[in-house]
RNA sequence: GGGGUAGUAGGGUAGCCUGGUCCAUCCUAGAGCGUUUGGGACGCUUUGACGGCGGUUCAAAUCCGCCCUACCCCA
């Protein structure tokens, strides 16, 4: 389908973008060459990556939401009603203004998030107190007519996986609440799949349109810019009051409802696969690995059926053990083989050949190139414990990469050199004045404030450039 | 937002300046046959492309215009 190349290597990860754009197709995860700007395909291979990655965000969702789906059209009034909600999207609203020949009476927008679709609905919904919380989410395509470069699952014009909640509450209070809960279970999402997040409050210009505050998380790239992978929004109640969200308390009396929402896109995906990867290609998780192990028979032409027999009963025995297993019997030589799963990203590969139907073995070699000779008879408990070692070692190393992209800078001199290996945690007092004069001439963001990590110190000192009092906040070059 | 460069088989390229020798080069991939197989095998046979529309010309991959798309640089 796009088989890659078995002479040219991947180009090496420090040319990240080249590596990036390359590692995507040769994997089968995005084919780019939809004749759209902005759109992608899915290969079935990056499909089944989408879909046990979102396997576990369904999971986590489950444990409190209830699953939902709205219509992708809403109607211009209800769309325009929030003022600063539009003002945020209207340069980037697809409209639908016919149809067939017929120019529409009320024009339609392509959803860019859903809030205008659903509150609406949730009004009429929602009656009393008993009625709250109510915490829905669904999973689905938006479009934003995207202006700058669009790049696969990172820019794109129509998100194919916007994992939306939008939570109702009582009060102001309650909904804090359930941002926190928000941001525990994305912290637990990133954590199942082994990438190292930051959440910090956005600055208020930075927060989402028609919101009170907003929690991030971004994500720290091979080439140190930062990608936003997650979003948690405190509505207060600016939309209830828009859409007359409105329930009855204990006492009879009307009030306005609090809000919340939550994104994920597969921007989480585009994350993975860039932290983890390497110059051989992807290095996926075993949890939402396409295939988990991957078996190649070592055949010789007399021992052909021998080795296949064997093979096949392994590959049952493992797939009875519930993983996702693969037997690759084609022509081609071991390492052609070895090559190409590699390049998809497979954690274990287990080499069987007449040498190991002998010995009783079976040789498994990790996506890390470790090597362990597993006993035959115990074959399935070693691979499932490799599997988790793995999945440790990943971690790990995850982890170290990040803290070492992460830097303390109490001079615009060390944030700047801080900003070309990643993060730079300087003071800031919170002003915008300050944010500007440390943004100016360094191609950066200051991403937020009240950071969220193990590896950054909440304590207080001067303001980095006019020495007022400041809290830690992380700046970084973005995507 | 501004500027630049480029679009040739599934992927990567040569040819373009100086129109004809191009029913288009090479590598890779795909198909077929045979020999191979513990880290990218080899031989033979074979399939497959000038981004789109228009113009100039006896003649266009090549020159001109518009459109679409991609990439790079600057803000």
């Amino acid at each position: 389908m796009a088989d890659e190349s078995t002479v040219t290597a991947l180009p090496a990860k420090e040319n990240f973008s080249e590596w990036y754009n390359d590692v995507l197709w040769r994997a089968e995860i995005m084919d780019v060459r939809y004749p759209v700007k902005g759109l992608y395909v899915w290969y079935p291979h990056g499909f089944s990556l989408r879909r046990s990655t979102y396997a576990i965000l369904r999971e986590l969702m489950d444990r409190e939401h209830e699953e939902t789906l709205f219509p992708l059209l809403i109607p211009e009034d209800q769309f325009m009603k929030e003022a600063e909600h539009i003002k945020g999207f209207e340069e980037e609203v697809y409209w639908v203004t016919h149809g067939g020949l017929t120019p529409l009476d009320v024009k339609l927008a392509l959803r860019p998030t859903s809030e205008t679709a659903i509150y609406p609905m949730y009004a009429l919904w929602v009656r009393s107190h008993a009625d709250l919380p109510l915490k829905l989410y669904q999973i689905v395509n938006t479009f934003r007519y995207e202006t700058k470069h669009t790049r696969p699952l990172i820019r794109l014009r129509e998100i194919t996986s916007f994992k939306e909640a939008h939570t109702v509450h009582a009060t102001w209070e309650e909904a804090k609440e359930q941002v926190e809960t928000a941001i525990s279970l994305y912290s637990e999402f990133y954590d199942r799949i082994c990438v190292p997040i930051i959440f910090s409050k956005r600055p208020d210009w930075d927060k989402f349109p028609g919101a009170d505050y907003t929690m991030a998380a971004d994500a720290i790239m091979p080439d140190g810019r930062t990608l936003q992978v997650g979003t948690c929004h405190h509505l207060g109640d600016n939309f209830s009051k828009t859409f007359d969200l409105s329930y009855e308390d204990e006492n009879g009396e009307r009030k306005l409802a609090h809000q919340t929402c939550y994104g994920i896109s597969e921007r989480c995906i585009a994350a993975m696969i860039s932290i983890h990867g390497d110059d051989k290609g992807l290095v996926l998780p075993p949890e939402v690995a396409p295939v988990q192990v991957v078996i190649v028979p070592i055949i010789m032409k007399k021992n052909a059926e021998t080795v296949i027999a064997a093979a096949k009963e392994l590959e049952k025995e493992i797939k009875a053990a519930g993983l996702r297993v693969k037997i690759d019997a084609r022509e081609l030589r071991p390492g052609a083989k070895y090559y190409h799963w590699e390049m998809r990203g497979v954690p274990l590969r287990i080499e069987i050949g007449q040498r190991d139907i002998d010995g009783g073995t079976v040789m498994a070699v990790d996506r890390y190139g470790v090597k362990t000779a597993v006993k035959r008879a115990e074959a399935v408990a070693g691979i499932k414990s490799l599997l988790e070692a793995f999945k440790a070692e990943m971690k790990a190393r995850a982890m170290t990469k990040a803290v070492s992209q992460i830097n303390t800078a109490s001079t615009i001199e060390e944030a700047k050199a801080a900003v070309e290996k990643g993060v730079a945690v300087v003071q800031w007092c919170g002003y915008k004045e300050c944010a500007d004069a440390i943004e100016q001439g360094l191609d950066v963001s200051v991403l937020g404030s009240e950071v969220r990590s193990e590896h950054i110190a909440d304590k207080e000192g001067r303001c980095i450039i006019c020495g007022k009092p400041a809290k830690p906040a992380i700046v970084a070059r973005t995507y």
